[in-house]
DNA sequence: CGGAGAGTTGAGAAACCTCAAAGCAGGTGG
DNA sequence: CCACCTGCTTTGAGGTTTCTCAACTCTCCG
Protein backbone atom coordinates (compact mmCIF):
# COMPACT_ATOMS: atom_id res chain seq x y z
CA UNK A 1 0.00 0.00 0.00
CA UNK A 2 2.38 1.87 0.63
CA UNK A 3 5.97 4.26 -1.18
CA UNK A 4 8.57 1.77 -2.17
CA UNK A 5 9.20 -0.25 -5.29
CA UNK A 6 6.16 -1.36 -6.93
CA UNK A 7 4.45 -1.77 -9.96
CA UNK A 8 2.18 1.70 -9.57
CA UNK A 9 3.56 2.89 -6.47
CA UNK A 10 1.45 5.71 -5.93
CA UNK A 11 -2.28 4.60 -6.87
CA UNK A 12 -2.68 3.31 -3.64
CA UNK A 13 -0.38 5.09 -1.50
CA UNK A 14 -1.99 7.06 1.31
CA UNK A 15 -0.09 10.33 -0.49
CA UNK A 16 -1.96 10.46 -3.19
CA UNK A 17 -5.21 12.59 -1.52
CA UNK A 18 -2.94 15.18 -1.65
CA UNK A 19 -1.17 14.88 -4.66
CA UNK A 20 -3.45 13.45 -7.03
CA UNK A 21 -6.55 14.30 -6.34
CA UNK A 22 -5.94 18.09 -5.76
CA UNK A 23 -3.72 19.39 -8.24
CA UNK A 24 -0.95 17.39 -9.54
CA UNK A 25 2.46 18.12 -8.73
CA UNK A 26 5.57 16.46 -10.52
CA UNK A 27 8.09 15.52 -7.85
CA UNK A 28 11.31 13.53 -7.80
CA UNK A 29 11.28 10.28 -6.73
CA UNK A 30 12.83 11.85 -3.32
CA UNK A 31 10.20 14.30 -2.75
CA UNK A 32 7.81 12.18 -3.52
CA UNK A 33 8.80 10.17 -0.49
CA UNK A 34 8.70 12.69 1.63
CA UNK A 35 5.47 13.88 1.06
CA UNK A 36 4.45 10.31 1.32
CA UNK A 37 5.79 10.61 4.85
CA UNK A 38 4.16 13.56 5.50
CA UNK A 39 0.78 12.09 4.55
CA UNK A 40 0.85 8.84 5.99
CA UNK A 41 -1.20 10.17 8.67
CA UNK A 42 -4.67 8.28 7.78
CA UNK A 43 -7.03 7.68 10.33
CA UNK A 44 -10.89 6.44 9.43
CA UNK A 45 -13.66 8.06 10.61
CA UNK A 46 -17.35 7.78 10.99
CA UNK A 47 -20.58 9.30 10.19
CA UNK A 48 -20.90 12.29 12.82
CA UNK A 49 -17.12 12.38 14.24
CA UNK A 50 -15.60 15.64 14.07
CA UNK A 51 -12.36 16.08 12.52
CA UNK A 52 -12.27 19.34 14.57
CA UNK A 53 -13.95 21.96 16.35
CA UNK A 54 -13.80 25.54 16.63
CA UNK A 55 -11.86 27.16 18.77
CA UNK A 56 -9.07 24.19 18.59
CA UNK A 57 -5.35 24.73 18.32
CA UNK A 58 -4.44 24.35 14.80
CA UNK A 59 -2.00 21.81 14.06
CA UNK A 60 -3.06 20.13 10.62
CA UNK A 61 -4.67 19.96 7.06
CA UNK A 62 -6.82 16.98 6.81
CA UNK A 63 -6.67 15.55 3.22
CA UNK A 64 -10.25 13.82 2.24
CA UNK A 65 -9.21 10.18 0.84
CA UNK A 66 -13.21 9.04 1.02
CA UNK A 67 -16.39 10.21 2.47
CA UNK A 68 -18.36 13.23 2.63
CA UNK A 69 -17.87 16.06 5.03
CA UNK A 70 -19.52 19.48 6.16
CA UNK A 71 -17.70 22.82 7.54
CA UNK A 72 -19.63 25.02 9.60
CA UNK A 73 -19.20 28.42 11.53
CA UNK A 74 -20.90 29.21 14.38
CA UNK A 75 -22.20 33.03 14.78
CA UNK A 76 -22.31 34.70 18.25
CA UNK A 77 -26.05 34.59 18.47
CA UNK A 78 -25.99 30.63 17.86
CA UNK A 79 -26.70 31.02 14.12
CA UNK A 80 -24.55 28.21 12.12
CA UNK A 81 -23.78 28.90 8.58
CA UNK A 82 -22.57 25.99 6.21
CA UNK A 83 -19.44 27.44 4.41
CA UNK A 84 -18.84 23.76 2.60
CA UNK A 85 -19.34 20.18 1.73
CA UNK A 86 -15.71 18.50 1.33
CA UNK A 87 -15.45 15.29 -0.81
CA UNK A 88 -12.66 13.29 -1.65
CA UNK A 89 -9.61 14.66 -2.78
CA UNK A 90 -10.64 17.74 -1.11
CA UNK A 91 -8.47 19.69 2.15
CA UNK A 92 -9.89 20.93 5.29
CA UNK A 93 -8.73 23.52 7.65
CA UNK A 94 -7.40 26.25 5.70
CA UNK A 95 -9.28 28.89 7.03
CA UNK A 96 -7.62 28.21 10.86
CA UNK A 97 -4.30 28.73 9.67
CA UNK A 98 -4.70 32.67 9.89
CA UNK A 99 -5.14 32.36 13.76
CA UNK A 100 -3.32 29.15 14.19
CA UNK A 101 -6.92 28.32 15.86
CA UNK A 102 -9.83 26.14 14.18
CA UNK A 103 -12.30 29.16 13.12
CA UNK A 104 -15.14 26.55 12.21
CA UNK A 105 -16.24 22.47 12.60
CA UNK A 106 -15.88 19.92 10.34
CA UNK A 107 -18.11 16.80 10.59
CA UNK A 108 -18.51 13.70 8.89
CA UNK A 109 -21.41 13.19 6.75
CA UNK A 110 -20.47 9.71 6.50
CA UNK A 111 -17.97 7.10 7.24
CA UNK A 112 -14.93 7.74 5.70
CA UNK A 113 -10.79 8.13 5.62
CA UNK A 114 -8.65 10.99 6.37
CA UNK A 115 -4.95 11.80 6.01
CA UNK A 116 -3.98 14.34 8.37
CA UNK A 117 -1.02 16.64 7.60
CA UNK A 118 1.05 18.35 10.11
CA UNK A 119 0.73 21.85 8.16
CA UNK A 120 4.26 23.06 9.91
CA UNK A 121 6.35 20.06 8.12
CA UNK A 122 4.05 20.70 4.87
CA UNK A 123 5.01 24.12 5.01
CA UNK A 124 8.92 23.31 5.74
CA UNK A 125 8.98 20.69 2.75
CA UNK A 126 7.28 23.56 0.38
CA UNK A 127 10.40 25.81 1.02
CA UNK A 128 12.33 23.11 -1.04
CA UNK A 129 9.90 21.87 -2.97
CA UNK A 130 8.80 24.59 -5.19
CA UNK A 131 6.03 22.66 -6.97
CA UNK A 132 4.32 21.56 -4.09
CA UNK A 133 4.81 25.33 -2.31
CA UNK A 134 3.01 26.50 -5.82
CA UNK A 135 0.39 23.87 -5.63
CA UNK A 136 -0.82 24.57 -1.78
CA UNK A 137 -0.63 28.16 -3.24
CA UNK A 138 -2.99 27.33 -5.30
CA UNK A 139 -5.46 25.26 -3.05
CA UNK A 140 -6.09 28.24 -0.88
CA UNK A 141 -6.56 30.55 -3.90
CA UNK A 142 -8.83 27.46 -5.35
CA UNK A 143 -10.71 28.12 -2.12
CA UNK A 144 -11.08 31.95 -2.16
CA UNK A 145 -12.44 31.33 -5.46
CA UNK A 146 -15.09 29.10 -4.55
CA UNK A 147 -16.18 31.30 -1.58
CA UNK A 148 -16.85 34.67 -4.20
CA UNK A 149 -18.63 31.87 -6.34
CA UNK A 150 -21.00 31.44 -3.51
CA UNK A 151 -21.14 35.09 -2.36
CA UNK A 152 -22.28 35.21 -5.92
CA UNK A 153 -24.86 32.91 -5.64
CA UNK A 154 -26.00 34.01 -2.23
CA UNK A 155 -26.33 37.38 -3.11
CA UNK A 156 -28.20 37.45 -6.27
CA UNK A 157 -29.63 34.09 -7.03
CA UNK A 158 -33.30 33.29 -6.20
CA UNK A 159 -33.80 29.52 -4.71
CA UNK A 160 -34.15 27.67 -8.03
CA UNK A 161 -31.05 28.95 -9.15
CA UNK A 162 -29.25 28.03 -5.93
CA UNK A 163 -30.37 25.00 -5.83
CA UNK A 164 -29.77 24.51 -9.42
CA UNK A 165 -26.23 25.87 -9.05
CA UNK A 166 -25.60 23.45 -5.84
CA UNK A 167 -27.00 20.03 -7.28
CA UNK A 168 -24.50 21.12 -11.06
CA UNK A 169 -21.62 21.54 -8.60
CA UNK A 170 -22.45 18.50 -6.86
CA UNK A 171 -22.48 16.55 -10.16
CA UNK A 172 -19.82 17.96 -11.71
CA UNK A 173 -17.64 16.81 -8.39
CA UNK A 174 -19.46 13.42 -8.14
CA UNK A 175 -18.85 12.77 -11.93
CA UNK A 176 -14.69 13.78 -11.60
CA UNK A 177 -14.35 10.87 -9.30
CA UNK A 178 -16.09 8.51 -11.93
CA UNK A 179 -19.46 8.67 -10.01
CA UNK A 180 -22.82 9.06 -11.83
CA UNK A 181 -23.01 12.74 -12.56
CA UNK A 182 -26.82 12.51 -13.31
CA UNK A 183 -27.65 9.48 -10.03
CA UNK A 184 -26.79 11.71 -7.01
CA UNK A 185 -26.76 10.39 -3.63
CA UNK A 186 -26.93 13.57 -0.79
CA UNK A 187 -25.41 12.99 2.24
CA UNK A 188 -26.70 16.05 3.90
CA UNK A 189 -29.91 16.81 5.36
CA UNK A 190 -32.88 19.28 3.60
CA UNK A 191 -31.81 21.57 6.81
CA UNK A 192 -27.99 21.85 5.86
CA UNK A 193 -28.64 22.66 2.05
CA UNK A 194 -30.64 25.16 2.95
CA UNK A 195 -28.40 26.59 5.58
CA UNK A 196 -25.40 26.18 2.86
CA UNK A 197 -27.46 27.94 0.31
CA UNK A 198 -29.15 30.85 2.21
CA UNK A 199 -32.83 29.47 2.53
CA UNK A 200 -34.82 27.56 4.72
CA UNK A 201 -35.73 23.73 4.65
CA UNK A 202 -38.98 24.10 3.41
CA UNK A 203 -38.14 25.97 0.77
CA UNK A 204 -35.57 23.82 -0.63
CA UNK A 205 -38.27 20.84 -0.42
CA UNK A 206 -40.75 22.78 -2.50
CA UNK A 207 -38.06 23.58 -4.87
CA UNK A 208 -36.90 20.09 -5.52
CA UNK A 209 -40.66 18.94 -5.39
CA UNK A 210 -40.99 21.83 -8.08
CA UNK A 211 -38.19 21.12 -10.21
CA UNK A 212 -39.86 17.48 -10.59
CA UNK A 213 -42.67 18.45 -11.15
CA UNK A 214 -41.29 20.26 -14.44
CA UNK A 215 -39.28 17.36 -15.06
CA UNK A 216 -35.76 18.40 -14.37
CA UNK A 217 -34.93 15.72 -11.33
CA UNK A 218 -36.69 12.75 -10.18
CA UNK A 219 -36.35 12.83 -6.26
CA UNK A 220 -37.19 10.28 -3.51
CA UNK A 221 -35.54 11.84 -0.36
CA UNK A 222 -31.98 11.96 -0.73
CA UNK A 223 -32.02 10.18 -4.11
CA UNK A 224 -31.77 13.16 -6.96
CA UNK A 225 -31.67 11.96 -10.58
CA UNK A 226 -31.35 14.96 -12.87
CA UNK A 227 -33.11 14.09 -15.71
CA UNK A 228 -32.55 17.70 -18.02
CA UNK A 229 -29.16 18.88 -16.92
CA UNK A 230 -29.35 21.16 -20.06
CA UNK A 231 -32.57 23.02 -18.56
CA UNK A 232 -30.95 22.61 -15.21
CA UNK A 233 -27.79 24.38 -16.26
CA UNK A 234 -30.38 27.28 -17.99
CA UNK A 235 -31.63 27.86 -14.69
CA UNK A 236 -28.29 29.18 -13.45
CA UNK A 237 -26.47 30.50 -16.46
CA UNK A 238 -29.47 32.22 -17.58
CA UNK A 239 -30.48 31.48 -21.41
CA UNK B 1 8.26 48.80 14.70
CA UNK B 2 12.00 48.34 13.15
CA UNK B 3 14.85 46.03 13.08
CA UNK B 4 17.56 48.43 12.79
CA UNK B 5 19.15 51.11 14.50
CA UNK B 6 17.63 54.66 12.55
CA UNK B 7 14.94 56.79 13.85
CA UNK B 8 11.59 55.63 11.54
CA UNK B 9 13.75 54.38 8.97
CA UNK B 10 10.74 52.65 6.74
CA UNK B 11 7.74 54.76 7.24
CA UNK B 12 7.83 55.97 3.55
CA UNK B 13 9.45 53.21 2.34
CA UNK B 14 7.91 50.65 -0.08
CA UNK B 15 7.74 47.82 1.62
CA UNK B 16 6.17 49.22 4.22
CA UNK B 17 2.29 48.33 3.04
CA UNK B 18 3.22 44.89 2.98
CA UNK B 19 5.13 44.24 5.92
CA UNK B 20 3.85 46.32 8.29
CA UNK B 21 0.47 46.81 7.31
CA UNK B 22 -0.96 43.33 6.35
CA UNK B 23 0.87 41.37 9.35
CA UNK B 24 3.94 41.82 11.17
CA UNK B 25 6.91 39.83 10.02
CA UNK B 26 10.49 39.91 12.01
CA UNK B 27 13.06 39.92 9.27
CA UNK B 28 16.54 40.12 8.86
CA UNK B 29 18.06 43.19 7.46
CA UNK B 30 19.10 41.50 4.48
CA UNK B 31 15.51 39.84 3.89
CA UNK B 32 14.06 42.87 4.56
CA UNK B 33 15.85 44.60 2.16
CA UNK B 34 14.84 41.79 -0.57
CA UNK B 35 11.33 41.98 0.60
CA UNK B 36 11.80 46.35 0.07
CA UNK B 37 13.21 45.75 -3.57
CA UNK B 38 9.98 43.18 -3.62
CA UNK B 39 7.36 45.83 -2.77
CA UNK B 40 9.69 48.28 -4.84
CA UNK B 41 6.88 48.84 -7.73
CA UNK B 42 4.76 51.15 -6.89
CA UNK B 43 2.20 53.32 -8.68
CA UNK B 44 -0.35 55.77 -8.28
CA UNK B 45 -4.12 54.81 -9.13
CA UNK B 46 -7.31 57.38 -10.02
CA UNK B 47 -10.27 56.63 -9.57
CA UNK B 48 -12.00 54.71 -11.89
CA UNK B 49 -9.06 52.73 -13.18
CA UNK B 50 -8.63 49.02 -12.84
CA UNK B 51 -5.75 47.10 -11.27
CA UNK B 52 -6.58 44.24 -13.18
CA UNK B 53 -9.30 43.11 -15.05
CA UNK B 54 -10.85 39.66 -15.25
CA UNK B 55 -9.41 37.21 -17.83
CA UNK B 56 -6.02 38.77 -17.86
CA UNK B 57 -3.03 36.93 -16.53
CA UNK B 58 -2.21 37.01 -13.35
CA UNK B 59 1.50 38.40 -12.76
CA UNK B 60 1.47 40.44 -9.07
CA UNK B 61 -0.77 40.97 -6.08
CA UNK B 62 -1.45 44.20 -4.93
CA UNK B 63 -0.44 45.73 -1.85
CA UNK B 64 -3.00 48.84 -1.48
CA UNK B 65 -0.96 51.81 0.25
CA UNK B 66 -3.32 54.54 -0.14
CA UNK B 67 -6.83 54.44 -1.58
CA UNK B 68 -9.78 52.39 -1.43
CA UNK B 69 -11.10 49.59 -3.91
CA UNK B 70 -14.04 47.31 -4.73
CA UNK B 71 -13.64 43.68 -6.19
CA UNK B 72 -16.21 42.01 -7.89
CA UNK B 73 -17.06 39.02 -10.28
CA UNK B 74 -19.05 39.00 -13.28
CA UNK B 75 -21.54 36.04 -13.45
CA UNK B 76 -22.09 34.47 -17.04
CA UNK B 77 -25.31 36.05 -17.78
CA UNK B 78 -24.34 39.89 -16.59
CA UNK B 79 -24.79 39.83 -13.47
CA UNK B 80 -22.03 40.91 -10.63
CA UNK B 81 -21.08 40.53 -7.46
CA UNK B 82 -18.70 42.72 -5.20
CA UNK B 83 -16.74 40.24 -3.29
CA UNK B 84 -15.28 43.05 -0.93
CA UNK B 85 -13.89 46.50 -0.34
CA UNK B 86 -10.52 46.86 -0.04
CA UNK B 87 -8.85 49.41 1.82
CA UNK B 88 -4.68 50.40 3.06
CA UNK B 89 -2.42 47.54 4.09
CA UNK B 90 -4.78 45.03 2.03
CA UNK B 91 -3.97 42.77 -0.93
CA UNK B 92 -5.72 42.29 -4.23
CA UNK B 93 -5.16 39.57 -6.48
CA UNK B 94 -5.04 36.33 -4.37
CA UNK B 95 -7.90 35.03 -6.14
CA UNK B 96 -5.61 34.79 -9.73
CA UNK B 97 -3.68 32.00 -7.84
CA UNK B 98 -5.87 29.31 -8.54
CA UNK B 99 -5.73 29.93 -11.88
CA UNK B 100 -2.90 32.37 -12.97
CA UNK B 101 -5.69 34.29 -14.56
CA UNK B 102 -7.58 37.35 -12.70
CA UNK B 103 -10.84 36.04 -11.90
CA UNK B 104 -12.34 39.27 -10.80
CA UNK B 105 -11.85 43.08 -11.42
CA UNK B 106 -10.29 45.45 -9.27
CA UNK B 107 -11.39 48.73 -9.22
CA UNK B 108 -10.08 51.96 -7.04
CA UNK B 109 -12.89 53.96 -5.81
CA UNK B 110 -10.67 56.91 -5.22
CA UNK B 111 -7.18 57.81 -5.74
CA UNK B 112 -4.51 55.78 -4.37
CA UNK B 113 -1.09 54.33 -4.36
CA UNK B 114 -0.63 50.77 -4.65
CA UNK B 115 2.51 48.47 -4.56
CA UNK B 116 2.87 45.97 -7.49
CA UNK B 117 4.06 42.40 -5.92
CA UNK B 118 5.75 40.00 -8.31
CA UNK B 119 4.28 36.67 -7.37
CA UNK B 120 6.71 34.56 -8.23
CA UNK B 121 9.19 36.94 -6.73
CA UNK B 122 7.24 36.37 -3.82
CA UNK B 123 7.22 32.82 -3.60
CA UNK B 124 10.73 32.31 -4.74
CA UNK B 125 11.65 34.52 -1.57
CA UNK B 126 9.06 33.28 1.18
CA UNK B 127 10.71 29.70 0.46
CA UNK B 128 13.53 31.48 1.85
CA UNK B 129 12.89 33.01 4.40
CA UNK B 130 10.09 31.46 6.74
CA UNK B 131 8.48 34.11 8.65
CA UNK B 132 7.50 35.32 4.97
CA UNK B 133 6.10 32.35 3.91
CA UNK B 134 4.08 31.85 7.06
CA UNK B 135 2.64 35.20 6.43
CA UNK B 136 1.27 35.02 2.79
CA UNK B 137 -0.09 31.77 4.18
CA UNK B 138 -1.84 33.89 6.92
CA UNK B 139 -3.36 36.21 4.32
CA UNK B 140 -4.27 33.85 2.20
CA UNK B 141 -6.11 32.09 5.00
CA UNK B 142 -7.94 35.13 6.23
CA UNK B 143 -9.20 36.44 3.09
CA UNK B 144 -11.22 32.42 3.46
CA UNK B 145 -12.18 33.77 6.95
CA UNK B 146 -13.19 36.81 6.12
CA UNK B 147 -15.12 35.24 2.89
CA UNK B 148 -17.13 32.52 5.24
CA UNK B 149 -18.21 35.13 7.63
CA UNK B 150 -19.30 37.01 4.33
CA UNK B 151 -21.13 33.86 3.90
CA UNK B 152 -22.57 33.65 6.97
CA UNK B 153 -24.02 37.56 6.03
CA UNK B 154 -25.28 36.62 3.24
CA UNK B 155 -26.85 33.28 4.52
CA UNK B 156 -28.34 33.89 7.95
CA UNK B 157 -28.87 38.13 8.10
CA UNK B 158 -31.91 40.60 7.56
CA UNK B 159 -31.39 43.81 5.84
CA UNK B 160 -30.31 45.42 9.02
CA UNK B 161 -27.74 42.78 10.48
CA UNK B 162 -25.96 43.07 7.21
CA UNK B 163 -25.96 46.75 7.25
CA UNK B 164 -25.17 46.92 10.94
CA UNK B 165 -22.37 44.59 10.40
CA UNK B 166 -21.01 46.28 7.31
CA UNK B 167 -20.73 49.77 9.01
CA UNK B 168 -19.31 48.09 12.07
CA UNK B 169 -16.84 46.18 9.85
CA UNK B 170 -15.52 49.50 8.34
CA UNK B 171 -15.73 51.44 11.50
CA UNK B 172 -12.98 48.80 12.76
CA UNK B 173 -10.79 48.66 9.90
CA UNK B 174 -11.02 52.76 9.35
CA UNK B 175 -10.13 52.93 13.36
CA UNK B 176 -7.20 50.36 13.23
CA UNK B 177 -5.65 52.90 10.77
CA UNK B 178 -6.29 55.82 12.86
CA UNK B 179 -9.18 57.81 11.20
CA UNK B 180 -12.12 58.15 13.19
CA UNK B 181 -14.26 54.97 13.50
CA UNK B 182 -17.25 56.52 14.05
CA UNK B 183 -17.20 59.36 11.27
CA UNK B 184 -17.15 57.04 8.30
CA UNK B 185 -17.23 58.49 4.84
CA UNK B 186 -18.66 56.07 2.69
CA UNK B 187 -16.38 55.59 -1.03
CA UNK B 188 -18.92 53.38 -2.55
CA UNK B 189 -22.45 53.95 -3.47
CA UNK B 190 -25.72 52.79 -2.20
CA UNK B 191 -25.72 50.02 -5.22
CA UNK B 192 -22.11 48.93 -4.75
CA UNK B 193 -23.07 48.53 -0.85
CA UNK B 194 -25.85 46.73 -1.97
CA UNK B 195 -24.68 44.53 -4.17
CA UNK B 196 -21.79 43.52 -1.75
CA UNK B 197 -24.70 42.84 1.06
CA UNK B 198 -27.01 41.06 -1.54
CA UNK B 199 -29.60 43.96 -1.32
CA UNK B 200 -30.90 46.47 -3.56
CA UNK B 201 -29.95 49.66 -3.31
CA UNK B 202 -33.29 50.79 -2.45
CA UNK B 203 -33.06 48.82 0.82
CA UNK B 204 -29.81 50.18 1.58
CA UNK B 205 -31.20 53.26 1.12
CA UNK B 206 -34.25 52.74 3.45
CA UNK B 207 -32.51 50.97 6.11
CA UNK B 208 -29.92 53.87 6.34
CA UNK B 209 -32.84 56.15 6.91
CA UNK B 210 -34.23 54.09 9.28
CA UNK B 211 -30.81 53.85 11.12
CA UNK B 212 -31.40 57.49 11.78
CA UNK B 213 -34.78 57.33 12.85
CA UNK B 214 -33.75 55.23 15.64
CA UNK B 215 -30.80 57.63 16.57
CA UNK B 216 -28.15 54.91 15.51
CA UNK B 217 -26.48 57.08 13.02
CA UNK B 218 -26.38 60.52 11.41
CA UNK B 219 -26.19 59.56 7.48
CA UNK B 220 -25.80 62.88 5.15
CA UNK B 221 -25.13 61.10 1.84
CA UNK B 222 -21.75 59.06 1.97
CA UNK B 223 -20.78 60.54 5.75
CA UNK B 224 -22.04 58.19 7.75
CA UNK B 225 -21.87 59.45 11.87
CA UNK B 226 -22.61 56.19 14.17
CA UNK B 227 -24.60 57.96 17.04
CA UNK B 228 -24.94 54.69 18.96
CA UNK B 229 -22.03 51.95 18.50
CA UNK B 230 -23.09 49.54 21.06
CA UNK B 231 -26.96 49.81 19.93
CA UNK B 232 -25.44 48.92 16.63
CA UNK B 233 -23.55 46.12 18.10
CA UNK B 234 -26.49 44.89 19.20
CA UNK B 235 -28.01 44.58 15.76
CA UNK B 236 -25.24 42.26 14.59
CA UNK B 237 -24.34 40.26 17.64
CA UNK B 238 -27.71 39.64 19.33
CA UNK B 239 -28.63 41.00 22.48
C1' DC C 1 -43.87 -2.19 16.17
C1' DG C 2 -42.95 2.16 17.89
C1' DG C 3 -40.34 6.30 18.12
C1' DA C 4 -37.39 9.80 16.41
C1' DG C 5 -35.65 12.23 12.85
C1' DA C 6 -36.35 13.74 8.16
C1' DG C 7 -39.22 15.33 4.53
C1' DT C 8 -43.51 17.27 2.37
C1' DT C 9 -47.19 20.43 1.86
C1' DG C 10 -50.38 24.29 2.97
C1' DA C 11 -51.83 28.97 4.50
C1' DG C 12 -50.77 33.30 6.03
C1' DA C 13 -47.20 36.74 7.29
C1' DA C 14 -43.01 39.23 6.70
C1' DA C 15 -39.15 40.87 4.27
C1' DC C 16 -37.48 42.47 0.37
C1' DC C 17 -37.88 43.79 -4.48
C1' DT C 18 -39.76 46.39 -8.47
C1' DC C 19 -41.30 50.29 -10.56
C1' DA C 20 -41.84 55.05 -10.39
C1' DA C 21 -41.20 59.82 -9.20
C1' DA C 22 -38.81 63.39 -7.26
C1' DG C 23 -34.84 65.72 -4.93
C1' DC C 24 -29.77 66.64 -4.59
C1' DA C 25 -24.90 67.27 -5.51
C1' DG C 26 -21.17 67.91 -8.48
C1' DG C 27 -19.12 68.60 -12.85
C1' DT C 28 -19.12 70.83 -17.58
C1' DG C 29 -19.75 73.92 -21.05
C1' DG C 30 -21.66 78.09 -22.56
C1' DC D 1 -20.32 82.32 -13.04
C1' DC D 2 -24.47 80.15 -13.89
C1' DA D 3 -27.46 76.63 -15.97
C1' DC D 4 -27.87 72.35 -17.17
C1' DC D 5 -27.12 67.60 -17.15
C1' DT D 6 -25.92 63.28 -15.22
C1' DG D 7 -25.53 60.14 -11.74
C1' DC D 8 -26.69 59.25 -6.99
C1' DT D 9 -30.07 59.13 -3.35
C1' DT D 10 -34.51 59.11 -1.16
C1' DT D 11 -39.21 57.79 -0.62
C1' DG D 12 -43.70 55.64 -1.79
C1' DA D 13 -46.97 51.91 -3.31
C1' DG D 14 -47.75 47.53 -4.69
C1' DG D 15 -46.04 42.89 -5.96
C1' DT D 16 -43.15 38.67 -5.29
C1' DT D 17 -40.42 35.65 -2.94
C1' DT D 18 -39.32 33.49 0.90
C1' DC D 19 -40.21 32.60 5.72
C1' DT D 20 -42.97 30.98 9.65
C1' DC D 21 -45.95 28.00 11.78
C1' DA D 22 -48.35 23.89 11.63
C1' DA D 23 -49.91 19.38 10.40
C1' DC D 24 -48.97 15.30 8.40
C1' DT D 25 -46.27 11.42 6.19
C1' DC D 26 -42.40 8.67 5.53
C1' DT D 27 -38.23 6.03 6.59
C1' DC D 28 -35.02 3.98 9.25
C1' DC D 29 -33.52 1.62 13.24
C1' DG D 30 -33.74 -0.46 17.47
Amino acid sequence: MQSTSHSCPRTACSGCSLRKLCLPVDLSDEDTGRLDALTSLKRPVQRGDYLFRRGEDFRSLFAIRTGFFKTQVLHKDGREQVTGFQMSGEIIGLDAISSDVHACDAVALEDGEICEIPFDRLEALSREVPGLQRHLHKLMSREIVRDHNIMMLLGSMRAEERLAAFLLNLSQRFGARGHSPTALYLRMTRQEIGNYLGLKLETVSRTLSQFQEHGLLNVRLREVEIMDMLRLRSFVGGT
